[in-house]
DNA sequence: ACTATTTCCTGGATGC
DNA sequence: TGCATCCAGGAAATAG
């Protein structure tokens, strides 16, 4: 379940692999849920552009994209290879095609160079760079193939990820990013708000990037009970809170972020941060600092854990 | 303006 | 062995 560290370790193994390579053609499956913005906005924007720069905002993954200046055609679906498809998929790939729709999306598209591809993996998401060859598996939403030769796909069985695409500038994620966060922003964050604190950590119109394994660690470590309200919590527990949230997420991206169920990064490798865990995914194990057994409850329907003995 | 609850998804685990 | 049920959770939608 990627969160900022999985996803900032993932956009610079990305970084690492695609940064420079150009998007040749891209294959849409036939699924709607990943897909944010319209098909042929995304093939339209995607297509004939150089990555420039693969980065994090909160739990999105920003591609920064800029037009080839050399030899590009506006329009070459006949470039377009459509013998491979997804196995078992027998729907035609979505093309950037002259339906009304496709010119209502290509009309209002800005003449400047620079767009954005922006991927969000929801729980289950993954990008994967593979050879041609490679066999397409079940639940592949995406596949970008590059001038390199190599193909950047989007894999997601839940379909809780999106795709979406956006004018140089115009993605602007809700919310601070935890790691930049003074200690005035953080404070007016939670000012007067009567919700627990566990659900401001998570909401990422506050914060954006934490997700329900650090809220519950940054917690444990700052001493303070996930159902806490927000507006009970006094100043220098908050500061406390601060500190917490950085140092778990600087530590975790450190490790690679937390493999929990089949999180890999962008090379395949899995994360070491669970094992770091104090409090998430050990319900009824003893505390590592108190022995109190640790208790689960469930706020705004997240499983919340946390020490009895250490957090009020 | 806030806050709380429901909904979307599939695969793996569990229970009978 | 098979089948039903439950659970995981980010964020948008809906309700209060």
């Amino acid at each position: 379940m990627p969160e900022l560290p999985e996803v900032e370790t993932i956009a610079r193994g990305l970084a690492k692999r695609v940064t420079g390579d150009v998007v040749e053609s891209v294959w849409l499956g036939q699924k709607k849920e990943p897909l944010k913005s319209p098909a042929s906005a995304i093939v339209a924007t995607l297509e004939h552009r150089r990555i420039a720069a693969v980065r994090r905002m909160g739990k999105h993954i920003v591609f920064e994209l800029e037009k080839e200046s050399v030899g590009r055609t506006l329009l070459s679906a006949k470039s377009r290879r459509s013998d491979r498809k997804p196995r078992g998929d027998t729907t035609a790939p979505t093309q950037s095609s002259s339906t009304p729709q496709a010119e209502a999306d290509r009309s209002v598209r800005p003449t400047n160079n620079s767009a954005q591809w922006i991927v969000h993996l929801g729980m289950t998401g993954s990008l994967r760079i593979c050879e041609p060859q490679t066999e397409v598996v079940k639940h592949t939403h995406a596949i970008l193939r590059l001038s390199s030769g190599r193909e950047l796909r989007f894999v997601d069985p839940r379909r809780f990820g999106r795709l979406s695409v956006a004018q140089a500038g115009d993605f602007d994620a809700t919310g601070i990013e935890p790691l930049e966060a003074d200690l005035d922003r953080f404070l007016a964050l939670f000012h007067g708000r009567k919700t627990p604190i566990k659900s401001a950590l998570l909401n990422q119109k506050l914060l954006r990037g934490v997700g329900n394994i650090y809220a519950d660690e940054s917690l444990f470590r700052a001493g303070l009970r996930p159902r806490r309200r927000a507006s009970t919590i006094t100043r220098a527990q908050l500061g406390k809170l601060r500190l917490a949230v950085k140092e778990v997420l600087k530590e975790a991206i450190a490790l690679g972020g937390s493999s929990i169920s089949d999180y890999v990064d962008a090379d395949g490798e899995e994360g070491f941060f669970q094992l770091q865990h104090r409090v998430y995914g050990r319900e009824g194990e003893p505390c590592l600092v108190c022995k109190t057994p640790i208790k689960r409850i469930v706020i705004a329907g997240r499983s919340s854990h946390y020490c009895p003995g250490c957090q009020t």
